[in-house]
DNA sequence: CCGAATGTGAAGACCGTGTTACGGATCCTC
DNA sequence: GAGGATCCGTAACACGGTCTTCACATTCGG
């Protein structure tokens, strides 16, 4: 499993810990992204929560290495998905990163009611046949699946898709929404429902 | 947050750290289903794993507490969702229970009597039917589902729900209590109490 | 019984969104 | 490198819904 450190410096054991997990270290900025990422708080708790956010943005699952007397302080965050306490045990770091890795595998098919996203090839299909998407209409379809249920801001649907640091005007969204549902078929562009002066919501 | 511990006999410390955690322990077999449930698999660990699937296939996300020597024995099981080692840290569980809280999103639910606001989804359920609201009806709707009980002069209103800097009449406001009024129907629609020369109450 | 406050209905202004078209950027083919 | 195709972001316009305001009716309190 491949998984990436920040900041760059590790703190003491981590990287032990991780080589004993099984992990392969690799840098995060590699063509292919890590499975997971690792920040760090012992050290350099800012870049490390900066770090944490931009691998949240890009789709990938972060542990956070935070001592314990500071648990409290990113309780309530949301840029997360696990966290081991330091001193590092390594079978702990195991057993995590196993069941991330599990929960990656089977999130590389998305499938709702006969739409199918295959995220390992990128592919989509609309009931047994396939649809050619755009990248940024695959990436938003896929954010779509992946939080189905909820209200996103236009602003959010920026960060969270087209990037943390994306600057430019919120009418982009409304039109790759509407390609969206034009590929979607008019039975199903209902999917994506409007709403007014909040956002976009998907099933 | 209501937990369910299995099997009943708890080891050293988990209660307390469950209860310290800010969790109330309820009887797994209780009317409303608990948020998370607790497997212990220190003392009977047979009797503990059976809990935890019978928790999984009723869909509540399982917390298993495991000696660390042994955790290389659950790593590749999938009957639970997030684990902590013995002996147990009340921050760290607080944490963990924390996430699984978040992610179970009962808490952007506004309810009062047979009327369910949910916030993520800017949706409005008036006895199990949904409600066709504006944007403005619901932003009014939910600030006096969040203040209930209290007297609110349209001037405080109309900083608080249209925002500080809005500049307009007063009698915008009872327009739209007058809609909501008429949204909630006539058996409802004291939900909302005119105060005569001071303003509105709800509930 | 009078004045003030609130309820009610309608109309116009305003805002948000759908839609289309266009320019720039990138990639591929020849 | 030229030419074309594709994709992305932005601007412009039209439409429809929503908000606000006004006028008038009604209720309430003194």
């Amino acid at each position: 499993m491949r998984v990436a450190v920040s900041p760059g410096a590790t703190a003491d054991g981590l990287e032990d810990a991780l080589v004993l997990a099984g992990a392969e270290v690799v840098d995060a900025e590699a063509d292919e992204p890590p499975a997971c990422g690792i920040v760090d708080l012992s050290e350099e708790a800012a870049a490390a929560v900066r770090a944490a956010r931009d691998l949240v943005a890009a789709g990938i699952e972060v542990i956070a290495v935070v001592p314990a007397d500071r648990l409290p302080l990113i309780e309530n965050e949301d840029w997360w998905d696990d966290f081991v306490t330091t001193p590092v045990d390594a079978l702990e770091f195991r057993a995590r990163l196993r069941r991330i890795a599990a929960r990656s595998e089977d999130a590389d098919r998305l499938v709702y009611e006969d739409l199918v996203l295959d995220t390992a090839t990128y592919q989509a299909e609309l009931a047994g046949h396939p649809v050619d998407l755009t990248y940024m209409e695959y990436e938003l379809l896929r954010f779509f699946l992946q939080h189905r249920g909820r209200v996103w801001s236009r602003e959010q649907l920026l960060s969270r898709v087209w990037g943390y640091e994306y600057f430019g005007g919120a009418r982009t969204v409304d039109v790759h929404v509407r390609r969206l549902r034009a590929k979607l078929g008019e039975e199903r562009a209902g999917w994506i429902t409007t709403v007014r002066s909040v956002g976009y919501r998907f099933g």
